[in-house]
DNA sequence: CGCGCCCTTGAGAGTAGTCAAGCTTTGTGG
DNA sequence: CCACAAAGCTTGACTACTCTCAAGGGCGCG
C-alpha cells in the first residue's frame, strides 16, 4: 500500500457518510472508490448527464449550479473537503440535476450507484448515514425557500455570507476568511439576485471595512455587523 | 382482524416507504404502527416540538408549514393521501422544523424514530424506499429555490397550480380539480408572495375563465392557458 | 343582525431588475 | 516586460414589479 493509498484511506474515514464504520468495512469502500485528481475549472458533471455516481470530495472546492430552461442560474451549494455531493440523483432519477465545477485543483473520490447500493446493502451504517447527510440538505434547502420567500436581498446576502463563513471559514487577524473563491456572480447566484445588486450591496460593506475581498476571497472583519443586517435587516 | 385492521393493512403496503416490502414485514410495520384519527383545522405537530414521528397520511389533506423568526410563513408541502410528512426531522435534529395542520378530516399513521430505525435494520429495503422519497423532495425543493429566485410571481403562480394539480388533480367536466381547499393566502404562502399579489394574479384568471374557485377548491378550466403562462412568462 | 373571515381593489412607495458605460484586474502572447 | 484582450466589478439612470397601507364587499355562522 503506497503512502497515498493510506492517506486516502484515512480520509474515507472521515466522510461523514462513513462515520462509525468498521475498519474491515472501509476496506471495502475503499475497494470499490474510485479517485480523480482535477484542475481548477473542470466540470465533474453536467446538468442532465445519466449514469451517477455518489461523489465525496478529498480536497479542495466545488461549486453545484443549476441552470433552468431560460438559462437562469442558480448556486445550489458549494462543497469543501469532506462533504458529499451529486447525492440527489442517486436512487431517484438518475440524472444529475445540476453541474459540478471545480473552483480550485481537487480530489475527489466516488462510487458508482450500483457499488453504493451494495455496499449500504453490507452496512446498514451507510444507508443511515446517507440518510442524516440528504435529511440535513433538506432542511437547508426548506430555510433557503423561507428566506428567498420572506426577506429582501441585503438580509439574504448577509445570511449567505455568515453561513459560509461559519462552514468553511478560516480565522485570522483580520477576521474570517471564506475559503474559496467568490465572484460577485456567484454570491448573487447564491441569494437569488443579480451580480449589479449584490455589488451595490457589497461595496458599501467594503467601504464601512466590514469586509475584504483579496484575489476572489472575502474576509468578513466585523461578522457582528454583518449579523446586525442578517438578524434586523437594517444597519 | 376487524374491517378497519384490513383496510388499514391494505393501505399500509400501499405507501411509498413499505414499497416492495414482504407481507410478513408488513405485519410488523402495522405492529408498531400507531394510528389516529384527526378532525378538520387540528394540529399534528408544532415548529420546534421534540420526540419526532415518522408520519403518512392515509386518507385527507395536511398543509406543512414553516414560519420565521420574524413571523413570515411559507407554504413548504401540501400532503395528501399516500404520502409521508414530518420526515426531515428524522435522524437529524430530533425536532420538526415545521408545523403540520388538518385541511380536512384526516387519517394518519406514525411510528417513533426508534421503531423506524428498527424496521429499517430489519428491512434494509424501508431505508432504500425512505432515501428516494427525500431525494425526490430534495430535487424538488432544490427546484423551487431556483423558481424563487428566477422567476416572477405570476409565474410561480401559474407552476404551482400546474404542479398541484399535476399531483392532486381530479379531472371532470369542468376541468381539472385540485383536491384540498385552498385559500389565496395559501396559494400566496407557497409562492413566496402576498395574499394581495395572488389575489391580483388570480383574478383576471378567473375573469378570463381560465379557472374556477368553487368552495375554497380551486378547477383550473384552461390548464393550456396556465401552461403558456408557466413557460413563457406571458399570455 | 352583526361579527369574523376571506377576498378584491386602489393608490403610492420602494426594492430590485435592466440597460449601458467605464473601470480594474488577470491572463496571454508578442 | 509590455500590450492587449478578456473577465470581473462598479456605478448611473431608468423602469417596473411587487409590497404596503387602506378601504370596502361578500359570505357564512352564531
Amino acid at each position: 500500500m503506497s503512502i497515498v493509498d493510506v492517506s486516502l484511506g484515512r480520509n474515507l474515514a472521515s466522510l461523514e457518510l462513513f462515520d462509525a464504520l468498521s475498519p474491515a468495512a472501509l476496506d471495502e469502500v475503499r475497494a470499490l472508490a474510485r479517485f480523480k485528481h482535477l484542475t481548477r475549472n473542470t466540470r465533474i458533471f453536467n446538468q442532465g448527464d445519466g449514469s451517477v455516481r455518489a461523489h465525496a470530495l478529498i480536497e479542495g472546492c466545488v461549486r453545484i449550479s443549476q441552470s433552468g430552461s431560460d438559462g437562469a442560474q442558480v448556486v445550489v451549494r458549494f462543497i469543501t473537503r469532506g462533504e458529499m455531493f451529486g447525492t440527489v440523483a442517486l436512487f431517484t432519477d438518475g440524472r444529475y440535476p445540476a453541474d459540478a465545477e471545480t473552483l480550485t485543483e481537487c480530489t475527489e473520490v466516488s462510487w458508482s450507484e450500483a457499488d453504493l447500493a451494495q455496499l449500504m446493502d453490507r452496512h446498514h451504517r451507510i444507508a443511515l448515514n446517507f440518510i442524516r447527510i440528504i435529511g440535513k440538505r433538506l432542511q437547508d434547502a426548506q430555510n433557503r425557500v423561507r428566506e428567498l420567500a420572506t426577506q429582501r436581498v441585503e438580509r439574504r446576502i448577509a445570511h449567505a455570507l455568515l453561513r459560509l463563513a461559519r462552514r468553511s471559514g478560516h480565522r485570522n487577524s483580520e477576521g474570517i476568511t471564506i475559503e474559496f473563491p467568490l465572484r460577485r456572480k456567484d454570491i448573487a447566484d447564491i441569494c437569488g439576485t443579480t451580480l449589479h445588486s449584490a455589488s451595490r450591496i457589497l461595496t458599501p460593506w467594503e467601504k464601512a471595512g466590514w469586509l475584504v475581498t483579496r484575489d476572489q476571497r472575502l474576509t468578513l472583519c466585523r461578522p457582528d455587523e454583518i449579523e446586525q443586517i442578517a438578524e434586523n435587516g437594517e444597519t
